[in-house]
RNA sequence: GUGAGUGUAGCUCAAGGGCAGAGCACUGGACUGUGGCUCCAGGGGUUGGGGGUUCGAAACCCCUCACUCACCCCA
């Protein structure tokens, strides 16, 4: 009859212990970028929906079918955000954080919504942190960025990870491509499955991307978008070549790489891994030219990338790199034995958080044995309990409950009862460092 | 949006038309204010939901929902 309310399809919740390493991996991310001179910027979860049909494009999946789009009581569309890119751009123009003159270095993160069928490493609502360099830019910002990908690659001992680089032209050199890749594509109409046949004359560069097997002998001898490339974008991609020889990071050249999302210019890129399941791709983006005048912003370069938080967190996983859960969130539990105690344990409970520790009160008229189930539930390393005897004295039995050292200590004498759990806690830490 | 597989106790799974079970977890006791080990006992379920077939359905049929994986798409 009542039937309980359950989290909407692909949407999951994060819970104990597993949000704390959730954050733990947001946060060694979002360091890394720190590290490489970006700065955050926080954005809204929702935008005008004509941001996203701007910039994705209008004819592409995120924004056709899958993009979350609601009206508010003003009858305005908005859309809750499909990615990030838009946004910190939309963000960058209106507060002027970027023009042609000087180098903007922007990162954000956070939760990104399309309506798609969940699946391994896919879901509904999913995390992403992205990056963007923005201003007058050249070929190695695009590979500085990549380094920083790289790095993470390596910090986090992504297993079988593989980069995958191409460079999809410019405004100048497309049309002919197009042109060609539509040409052949004719040629052989009868070889290619249905839904190739279709794309061929609505996004024929997405034909590039089918992986039905009956299609790849065709598509293996399709024109390449890098043999009709100007010289300019020749040049560009011979430059992010060299470059990323020089830093010694490996890539495979794949002149099939199209990416889902229009504004895409130049170099395109993919991190992918084999030990993640279909949705292979863990970090991704490119150049984007013409995005920033696209939104009615300078005209201005731009290269970016976002990464998949779930899918960092199931590669992290395998390769066994995951953040730790962090110290346990009970430090001390305080269990009076008797009601008479109760107001004393009250006040040490209090006490001791002022002090700095976590501590709470298990305020139940259950036996002692239930508050010690009650600490190893909570991974409480302490227990502390104050009965008629310890009423009386006015102390507090103090027992390690990993140890099982357990000592008598005065009541009053929080900073005592502090210091003793602490160093347990953080055995690290000098008693009384300076700071603070 | 399409397809396949799976839904039984908090968790992992049995029972394949004839009494709905086990292990772990949980609660109580042995052990009045000292946990983890051991032993004993106990609580837990309209077998995802609805309908149908049948004397009888967790099982067979239909619908529906959810989960998982894949297509698709992408981070």
């Amino acid at each position: 009859m009542n039937q309980p309310i359950r989290a909407p399809r692909g949407v999951k919740d994060i819970i104990p212990p597993d949000a704390m390493r959730f954050e733990g991996i947001l946060r060694e991310t979002e360091e890394i970028l720190l590290l490489g001179g970006f700065q955050k910027v926080l954005l809204p979860l929702f935008e005008s929906a004509s941001l996203f049909t701007r910039s994705i494009g209008g004819e592409t999946d995120i924004v056709e079918k899958e993009m979350y789009t609601f009206q508010d009581k003003g009858g305005e569309t908005f859309a809750l955000r499909p990615e990030g890119t838009a946004s910190l751009l939309r963000a960058a123009i209106e507060h002027r954080l970027a023009d042609i003159s000087r180098v903007s270095r922007l990162f954000y993160s956070g939760p990104m919504f399309r309506h798609e069928r969940p699946q391994a490493g896919r879901l509904r609502q999913f995390y992403q942190v992205g990056a963007e360099i923005l201003g007058p830019l050249t070929p190695s910002d695009d590979v500085d960025l990549i380094a920083i990908i790289h790095r993470m690659a390596v910090q986090f001992r992504i297993p079988e990870w593989t980069l995958l680089l191409n460079n999809m032209g410019c405004p100048r050199c497309r049309p002919a491509y197009r042109t060609a890749l539509v040409g052949y594509l004719k040629d052989h109409f009868g070889e290619l499955c249905p839904t190739c046949q279709r794309r061929m004359g609505t996004n024929p560069f997405r034909v590039l991307d089918c992986k039905v097997p009956a299609c790849q002998p065709v598509l293996e001898k399709a024109p390449r978008i890098t043999d009709y490339l100007c010289d300019r974008s020749r040049a560009h991609y011979d430059r992010v070549r060299e470059e990323l020889d020089v830093l010694e990071i490996p890539y495979r050249p794949e002149p099939r790489l199209v990416r889902g999302l229009d504004y895409y210019t130049e170099t395109t890129f993919e991190f992918t891994s084999g030990a993640l399941g279909a949705q292979s791709t863990w970090a991704a983006g490119g150049r984007y030219d013409g995005l920033s005048k696209d939104l009615g912003g300078p005209d201005m370069p731009g290269v970016g990338f976002a990464a998949g938080i779930e899918r960092l967190w199931l590669l992290r996983e395998a390769a066994r790199t995951l953040p730790g859960a962090g110290l346990p969130p009970i430090w001390v539990t305080v269990f009076p034995l008797a009601p008479l105690a109760r107001p004393k344990a009250l006040r040490l409970v209090t006490a001791l958080r002022e002090a700095g520790i976590p501590a709470v009160g298990l305020f139940t008229d259950q036996k002692i044995k239930a508050a010690f189930r009650q600490a190893e539930h909570d991974r409480s390393r302490f227990l502390a309990f104050i009965g008629e005897d310890e009423v009386e004295s006015d102390t507090v039995q103090l027992k390690d409950l990993v140890k099982g050292e357990q000592v008598s200590v005065p009541l009053g004498d929080t900073l005592e009862i502090a210091r003793r759990i602490r160093m347990s806690l953080l055995p690290e830490e000098k008693e009384h460092s300076g700071s603070v």
